[in-house]
DNA sequence: TAATATATTTAGACACATCTAAATATATAT
DNA sequence: ATATATATTTAGATGTGTCTAAATATATTA
């Protein structure tokens, strides 16, 4: 059995571990988790005790099979918590991601299997997220940053990179969430900012870190 | 803000204090949550320096109001998230308890007022035990246990006191759950058992203890 | 390659929650 | 009332998870 804190280093080690292929750092940990290099150097020496990662002085670390076990489990708790908060209790999309960060952290095989039979099986969280099975298994999502989109393609808002309260909150003012049309209307060069129409109606103006965290459906046109 | 080991704190005392009317005791408390009087003695403490219970050496310990309001709030949601498992989820009578006692922790205001609006602002939990509003204002259940009806007299199980596993499994296996009607047919003095009819149809034994723990409703015929 | 900057680990400390063993207070019995 | 038993508290220790400051390794730059 794990801590919540262990869960919780396992859970940032898989989420990082797709920007860094070879070994996540102790000061990416440090940031992404708010604590201090030595904090994690001292959790991941544990975590590797117990065979959850593999560790090598100063060369980062890495989750065995059964740490990545552990973390795939939690992402799909977490995601299933959320989308119950938001579609069974109403939460808003920028409620839902500190509370499931709690409600993942509770033990119950059980639970886990009677909420994704109560949520129907899904297969994405209110953010365009996949959720895994019981077997840790993804569903695929063929889904890329809005600003790889080329002029004058349309697309539909599948996910979000950014999570954050505030940028989710900024997409619901400008009138974006999940299912919205949107049209690429032009580049700008200097600043990679781009003009775009919601839904067919709406122009509005989005900027590079914006268009890099909107995720849009492949659309085979 | 409370630790989760300061709520089990003060709901363990909120419990007890039914039954030691000045101040609970140390060694109970210890008994109660399963721990050392030393361990005890710490946390009451602690909880003293948050005025969250008033506590003189050797005196046992009571609730301030600010505790006995957290102690509410507690049990309100527990028994809140009870239901939801057995309602929802489709857990049974015996498997709640364990899995709520980690979800009364989870620290969110706005949860627990959704939770209570999506079971329709329930009064009472899955075991017969009322469950209180926002303010901490407890429904009216005018129950008995069942050792205190006479000879027959009809009733309606309507909750129990002892919510064990063992107790709740043994009930079942018996054909006894809530809304069971129960007839007294026979007080044996020696030991204080019970012969009685469960639905009109089957009889059964029952021993003291057993009796104690049944609780009826109140047949003003 | 040597000097400097940055990243990482180690050492030592602290708060929390628990324990065992010893000391002390309260209750009970002679 | 004194002795004995029981309940409670204190003292000292452990494990977890965190921190700051110091030591050491790796990366960068001259
Ligand atoms: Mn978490
Ligand atoms: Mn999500
Ligand atoms: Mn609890
Ligand atoms: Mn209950």
């Amino acid at each position: 059995m794990c801590t919540t804190a262990e869960e919780n280093y396992l859970k940032a080690i898989f989420k990082l571990s797709y920007e860094q292929k070879n070994g996540v750092t102790t000061s990416s940990l440090a940031e992404h988790l708010a604590t201090k290099a030595s904090s994690v150097t001292d959790m991941v020496q544990k975590l590797a005790d117990k065979e959850l990662v593999n560790y090598i002085k100063y060369q980062g670390v890495t989750l065995t099979p059964k740490g990545e076990k552990i973390a795939i489990q939690l992402i799909r708790k977490h995601r299933l918590w959320e989308l119950f908060l938001f579609q069974n209790l109403g939460f808003k999309w920028d409620e839902i991601h500190e509370i499931a960060e709690e409600l993942e952290h509770i033990k119950s095989d059980l639970l886990v299997e009677r909420l994704d039979q109560f949520l129907n099986y899904p297969l994405k969280d209110p953010h365009g997220d996949p959720i895994p099975d019981q077997e840790g298994n993804f569903p695929k999502n063929n889904s890329i940053p809005l600003s790889r989109l080329n002029t004058g393609t349309k697309g539909i808002v599948v996910g979000v990179n950014d999570k954050s309260s505030s940028f989710l909150i900024y997409l619901v003012k400008i009138g974006i969430q999940l299912g919205t049309e949107i049209e690429i209307l032009e580049w700008h060069e200097f600043d990679h900012s781009v003009d775009v129409r919601i839904n067919a109606l709406t122009l509005i103006h989005l900027s590079y870190q914006s268009a890099q965290n909107i995720l849009m459906s492949e659309k085979s046109t």
